[in-house]
DNA sequence: CTGTTAGCGCCTTCAG
DNA sequence: CTGAAGGCGCTAACAG
């Protein structure tokens, strides 16, 4: 062998831009050139200045996926979620990026749209790319393809614990508390009749949600009226649709529960519609508090559940190097807070003032 | 060597699954495993059926990282957007996503936040990620960085083509068509007063539409006034915050055009913080036609411009496998079309009533 | 039409 | 502390 090229390039290639040159131009090993990459301190000085120079001046990049490769670790985090148009989603993912890139992770994103092939392939593509991890923020999932992510061995976290789930992380999200304090609240105001559309009841998240309510009825005392319970979609148009049906029964409730923000506002809009108002005609509470959901007219009473806390949970239980966590065994379950955000979309319902007014009984029920 | 392993693991790794595995068990070569994954015609259909076989009981998935290593090609296409939460982004990336998996590719997606440093680190991870092609459809990026994109040799879009370009598919949008309706349609109605909030003028693209703006007053014949040009930030926020600026004002205008839907919010909100109404005392048309622009009250009038159509070119730009363009030399620019989307924020301007009726001058102005 | 083999760019023992 | 060399899992010549 002569004395510069131990390889032999049998064809193509120009001048590829690789540890090799690097190396050549720095006048060490390539083994000295990917030591100063990776940060090990028992490298010279010196020579880790000559690398980084010429590092520099080829304008070198390291080559992710040969990395990967041979160490066996992508360095990237799936993120399943449903939609990404419904902007509970983007706030989420931003969160989760933010989380991930600040550990060296790259996040690779998928979305379901609801759709069953969708799931498939999103379930196939993070195998195949060899996710370190991923995160199923879908609310509802084929249960076989999670069997699928697991088999490989890929790190999981879910939001909200199914019935019998594989060993994997979840994230409870702690319905109980926000829906409770919704319910509680249009109570104080005095809606006795309250409706609650919920997701669609095939996902396990929205039975959570829609158990959720009516167990916070049956506390507060508030009859149940299953005429009242409506299934939606999780979209606005889902939201519109509820609404136009329940403004067609004789009797109609007085406050409707969401289970998330576009529906709510689905509903404002087919209350405006039909030339109704909120919070005047109806109260409307909505579930995520999404950013826009302040500034819409009126702005939304929303229960909000915090995404920085269900992205900094999952990521911080997808990577391992996940320093400074001595209790980590036991935290197999993690659970996020929710919070009632009052706004302008909850009031006194038209009847109580109606009915209280004689009685100059004020409205001193404003939390 | 002895009769089944010609490969030595020094040490390690359980019984891996690779395409060893998978070749050991369908009783064929590698070469033959990998040609049957990638649907090479020339294989046997009798053992193609044996590996396929192989696959589905070993649950084999092709290593992604292996294969881009060795091929050069990714599959990955990189799409950087200013920030994700602005909802015409999510829009634009799932159109995008939905081309991309359609040609059986991966999208990577970074976000800017309009910060320097994120946008470094945006286009770092994009090339060490060897990216087969990026999409920049931020509005506004550091030049030098597009720079170390194009000399990568990685394929590049953008929107809206820049002053000096490298050698890049650039999509132009019509700017000029759009705004210039909304100018005529707000002139139509009787509006002489027009004020606009920009995106922040260092930002190519903003500087667009706000230049759309001015020769659009130009060519309708309606003044400019110097004091109704402010410079939002394309948020909610900005928007509220231009508005409240231009409610101090003793000569107040009578209509507002946002450079995006999300501004077009943020000014009603404001408005109506203020007491003001919509369209009533003022009328707003945005940009973008983002979804919920329909649905919030009142529905925003707006300028649409279709995602889906940007992403398209995009895409199709990106992949080289795209088929069916004969005439793809001349491609290199295209123009997205923009169209007005009449709502319910735009109407006739209150000076023109008063005007009609001269008796009834209320005073009904008061912030 | 199938099998063998040489790398893709890098990390990582293992000798010096 | 540095350099040489063997793969990581796969594709793409090249032989058979």
């Amino acid at each position: 062998m002569s004395a510069k090229k131990a390889r032999k390039p049998r064809t193509r290639k120009p001048p590829q831009m690789d540890i090799h040159t690097v190396a050549a131009r720095a006048k060490v090993s390539i083994a000295t050139v990917s030591r100063t990459i990776n940060r090990i301190p028992t490298v010279d000085p010196a020579m880790a200045k000559r690398v980084w120079k010429a590092i520099g001046e080829l304008n070198y990049f390291p080559n992710t996926q040969a990395r990967a490769l041979v160490s066996g670790k992508s360095h990237l985090l799936g993120l399943i979620v449903s939609e990404i148009t419904n902007p509970f989603f983007p706030e989420l993912i931003r969160r989760f990026e933010e989380c991930a890139v600040e550990r060296g992770y790259e996040i690779l994103i998928t979305s379901t749209n609801y759709d069953s092939t969708r799931m498939t392939s999103c379930v196939r593509r993070m195998i195949e790319r060899k996710a370190d991890g991923v995160a199923v923020m879908t609310f509802g999932i084929e249960e076989p393809l999670l069997d699928q992510l697991a088999k490989q061995k890929i790190p999981l976290v879910y939001v909200d614990s199914r019935p019998q789930q594989p060993a994997a992380m979840t994230l409870n999200v702690d319905y109980r508390h926000g829906i409770w304090q919704g319910v509680q609240h249009l109570a104080v105001l005095g809606h006795r009749k309250i409706a609650f559309i919920s997701g669609p009841l095939n996902l396990h998240t929205a039975r959570l949600r829609h158990q959720a309510f009516t167990q916070s009825l049956q506390q507060i005392g508030i009859p149940l009226n299953a005429s009242w319970l409506i299934e939606g979609d999780h979209t606005l148009e889902g939201g519109m649709h509820a609404m136009k049906h329940l403004l067609q029964s004789n009797d109609k409730p007085t406050a409707i529960l969401c289970s998330n923000d576009m529906t709510a506002i689905g509903v404002m809009h087919a209350a405006f519609d039909a030339a109704l108002r909120v919070p005047d005609d109806f109260s409307v509470i909505g579930f995520d508090d999404i950013h826009i959901a302040e500034f819409i007219y009126p702005p939304l009473t929303t229960i909000r559940m915090s995404c920085l806390d269900l992205a900094r949970g999952a990521v911080a239980v997808l990577c391992p190097e996940a320093k400074a966590q001595p209790p980590a065994a036991e935290r197999t379950n993690l659970m996020i807070p929710t919070e009632l955000i009052v706004r302008r979309t909850t009031s006194i319902p038209r009847d109580t003032i109606q009915t209280l007014k004689p009685l100059i009984r004020t409205a001193s029920s404003e939390p």
